[in-house]
RNA sequence: CGCGGGGUGGAGCAGUCUGGUAGCUCGUGUGGCUCAUAACCACAAGGUCGUAGGUUCAAAUCCUGCCCCCGCAACCA
């Protein structure tokens, strides 16, 4: 979707920083990732999580001036989708192009600005594919895997497996047998050094550095190699291995080169516009893949390595793993239709912290919901708005653009907190109804009859509160793009538009009512 | 001895690297204000900083032991 002729005008038409000397000034073409999930079922709250994190940094690099691509996708291949899609009664093409829609369905839904669209399925796709392993060919070789098979399921386990299942397969009622089969490898060792390396010195930034230094811990003995195929009697539903038609690719290879096949890689250089990628968005439970195996990759196709993996953690529902079998699972959609998408998208980069776990119950979305976006916020711009209408016919004055240092909140976001970044934000909402109470501008408004000066005092006050209105509405632009525009759109034009709504009506469903109780009080 | 994260007022967290009045948000109580979505603002109550010892003039912060919670543990995609 990106127009092939824009990635040329960046030589000539560099746009200016819209906030000026508050991010690194380099110029290329950022491009952003998000990890392809297995299209065997329904998605989850951690899809939507990759997609908004990435679509965040995407919209605050826009904001900057950035040309920004940023790439969604899904893993089509495999034996869990044969075995799905024979469940289901369909053929395992349908039953990819079946779920491949609920997947972009959420990232629509969480409202991801994504420009690209991966499938491994997709044949350009398998082309590159087939053309990178041909490409890695010096660092693959052939080697036996042996381990327990169970000829029912027609696949192996682990020891670990086996020993739990008392030696015998719980679906088929046989004993495993010992077996081997042939397997290509890709020699990841190769590259130990320097993808040890690129770690340590943060040329490959992994952020949070905890996982950096779990990751380090890791290998400090090197990097192992790593089975990447598998005989086709074993797994046939997947990207053939070149030159050997026994063989079928197994995820790695398959998988990961998606971040540049969908670039064009190899066949139309445009990909060299964009990688390395700036950040890689992934979940912990798929750190060492994307910090080891796909690093091997690059590497052995002389290409560079991601700048940086952002690495989030999981979303708990009231302290508890989200789990189908318990129940809890949570809907984006429900949350949305109820509290708006950008409430949702406030409190997922806000109350989750961005390189962590997080938790999400309904009293606790209220909560932020009724408190910070309905309070805090949106009655902060409506007491405004309501001020300039009613005591200057609606006319703005020159609202001189804030001279808060807003500096903190860049450094968070250029080192991907975006839960830091937001509070930062708050801060700034709270200072300004701070701001308001203590200079009253409702007292100055009714001194203007026997103060001359009144008048002008009054509309420096507010003009004030305009300037630090649109900066918050800039500040949020990344995070609640329709919020931003309400702001924007109310107070932007010189004359007071005014809010056709209240912004964020209080909900009530999983929290108390206030009122009730006051009510009640008094 | 597998690796890592964490235990701070009712709840959720910051502070620990670079020792020296324990801070923030919510909740609770009191008061103020009226421009505003029963909102906003001020003040107050509430913590022996998991536990036992050690170092120090001084420890949430450094050292040692112990207890508890939570992830990861390589083919699971």
């Amino acid at each position: 979707m990106i127009e092939m002729n824009e990635t040329n005008l960046k030589d000539t038409t560099m746009p200016d920083s819209i906030i000026q000397g508050e991010v690194p000034t380099d110029s290329k073409n950022l491009y952003i990732t998000t990890a392809i999930p297995y299209a065997t079922g329904a998605p989850h709250i951690g899809n939507a999580l990759d997609y908004l994190l990435a679509d965040i940094w995407t919209r605050y690099q826009k904001q900057n001036g950035r040309d920004v691509r940023f790439q969604i996708g899904t893993d089509e291949h495999g034996n869990k989708i044969t075995q799905k899609s024979a469940e289901a009664g369909l053929d395992p093409q349908s039953f990819v192009d079946k779920n491949h829609v609920l997947f972009k369905q959420v990232a629509d839904m969480v409202g991801a600005s994504y420009t690209d669209v991966v499938r491994t399925t997709d044949e350009i796709h398998k082309l590159a594919v087939q053309y990178i392993w041909q490409q890695l060919k010096p660092h693959i070789y052939k080697d036996k895997y042996e381990g327990w098979y169970c000829t029912g399921c027609e696949q192996f386990y682990t020891d670990k497996e086996v020993e739990v299942t008392g030696g015998k397969c719980p679906n088929h009622q046989q004993e495993y047998e010992r077996l081997s089969e042939d397997n290509y490898y890709l020699r990841a060792s190769d590259f130990s050094d320097q993808i040890r390396q690129a770690i340590e010195n943060d040329e490959m930034k992994i952020l949070p550095e905890f996982r950096k230094n779990e990751l380090l811990e890791m290998i400090k003995d090197g990097v192992k190699d790593v089975s990447i195929s598998r005989p086709r009697k074993s797994l046939s539903w997947g990207v053939a291995v070149p030159d050997d038609p026994d063989h079928v690719m197994y995820v790695w290879v398959d998988a990961l080169s998606n971040y540049i096949t969908v670039l064009g890689y190899p066949g139309n250089s445009d990909w060299k516009n964009y990688w390395p990628a700036d950040v890689q968005v992934i979940g912990k439970d798929i750190l060492r893949f994307h910090a080891l195996i796909w690093p091997a990759i690059l590497l052995g196709l002389g290409l560079e390595l991601p700048k940086k993996l952002l690495v989030h953690g999981f979303v708990n529902v009231g302290g508890e793993k989200i789990s189908k079998t318990v129940g809890n699972v949570i809907d984006p959609g429900e949350i949305i239709n109820k509290y708006g998408l950008d409430a949702f998208r406030y409190y997922f980069s806000r109350h989750v912290p961005t390189q962590d776990d997080g938790d999400f119950t309904y009293e606790k979305f209220e909560a932020a919901y009724n408190g910070e976006l309905a309070n805090d916020l949106g009655n902060l711009v409506l007491r405004v708005a309501n001020m300039i209408t009613k005591y200057q016919a609606g006319v703005v004055g020159d609202a001189p653009l804030s001279e808060h240092d807003m500096s903190l909140y860049h450094e968070h976001m250029e080192a991907l907190r975006f839960d830091q970044a937001l509070d930062e934000v708050w801060s700034k909402i709270q200072s300004l109804n701070r701001y308001i109470d203590s200079v009253k501008p409702w007292e100055v408004a009714g001194r203007r009859e026997s103060d001359t000066d009144a008048e002008d005092h009054l509309s420096e006050i507010l003009a004030h509160c305009t300037g630090n209105l649109l900066q918050i509405g800039d500040l949020l632009v990344p995070f609640m793009p329709t919020t931003a525009a309400t702001i924007h759109n109310t107070f932007d034009q010189g004359v007071i538009t005014p809010l056709e709504n209240v912004m964020f009506t209080k909900i009530f469903e999983h929290t108390p009512n206030p009122a009730a109780k006051t009510t009640q009080a008094k």
